[in-house]
DNA sequence: GTCACTAGTTGACAACGTCAACCTGAGAGT
DNA sequence: ACTCTCAGGTTGACGTTGTCAACTAGTGAC
């Protein structure tokens, strides 16, 4: 069942893709889900709670497969997704680690459930011989750094434009598993 | 001799820190260089470009040695700086690499410049050994990679949070230079 | 001495986030 | 059946903000 909560977070995915975070006026907001242009305070607190029910329903998208215990995922698997989803949806990306002046339990959960899966993919990994040895928390937080700094820096033209022989964010994170030492 | 405009950009930049880059109000910005709420825009087309104009300066000021032939800097050194920068000044860091509308060629030019900077730097350690060879441009980006996200994974609290343990920029730069084969 | 231009001013306007007041229909309790 | 409550919707207003338009004072070139 699609409530109208479901609605609006829908609309306001659909105006962050189209124009980032300025682009997403509560009253756009309602129109495009049909009502008012008051009604979303009726399920919102405000504005930025809006964009944190979008960040975290983003964030609790099971990508790649949802099975939380498939051991076949890899980390370097899950950080080409995580490149992938981020590049293709660069409003949302840049939102969901923007800034937020109000924290969210809703959206604190599930960063720490994703986190938390990750540190798990890295275990399984270093238990295969996939990734070195050592403080999994700290490896999964570098190999996270590179991705989304690697992320960032494509989304952020001016830094890692002039096009041509300019390497992905996927090259990048091919690389760092590289020098980890995985095949 | 310092300029209206500079005060203007002194102005954008102290509120900036203050509040981020919602706190930056074309009036506000008037109201501390001491002139109207209008004449801001004497001097720049419109906000995003004073706050381009912000960015630029901060992208350009040298921090560390300014001299760019002094070989004893390190590639190492300048990721840590660059991290000190970025804890120091949160709002200024997300600014320079947030959403840009419009291009500004001051801005492309100042980041191209420092990128060169550091591309120079990775080819410095490379021939001392410091770091492993292969493509410097491509190095360098994998090393900028990983300290943006560490800072950025830092920033966004709900992504690094609960504390303790938890591994800092710094911690996570040293770890990769670590993995890249350095002392 | 006039002209053009720069850098200021004040005032207005539309858009946006948000608050307040009002309305309405569906249950729950009697 | 009747009333009460209340979630969820509406319209209207208000202050803030970015920005445009119109006007003005000073200054250097010719």
């Amino acid at each position: 069942m699609v409530t109208i909560r479901d609605a609006l977070i829908d609309a306001a995915t659909g105006l962050l893709d189209a124009g980032g975070t300025a682009a997403v006026t509560m009253r756009d907001v309602g129109k495009r889900a049909g009502v008012s242009h008051n009604a979303p305070y009726k399920h919102f607190a405000n504005k930025e709670a809006l964009l944190a029910a979008v960040a975290t329903r983003e964030l609790a998208r099971p990508r790649l497969a949802p099975n939380g215990k498939d051991p076949a995922i890899t980390t370097r698997e899950i950080m080409l997704d995580y490149a992938q989803w981020a590049l293709s949806f660069p409003a949302r990306f840049k939102l969901v680690f923007g800034e937020w002046k109000t924290e969210n339990a809703a959206l604190q959960t599930v960063a720490d459930e994703a986190r938390r899966r990750l540190v798990d993919a890295v275990k399984a990994d270093q238990r295969r011989g996939y990734l070195p040895l050592g403080d999994a928390e700290r490896l999964a937080a570098l190999l996270l750094a590179t991705a989304h700094g690697a992320v960032d820096q494509a989304l952020s033209g001016h830094l890692a434009k002039d096009g041509k022989g300019r390497a992905s964010p996927a090259d990048l994170i091919e690389d760092i598993f590289q020098h980890l030492g995985q095949r």
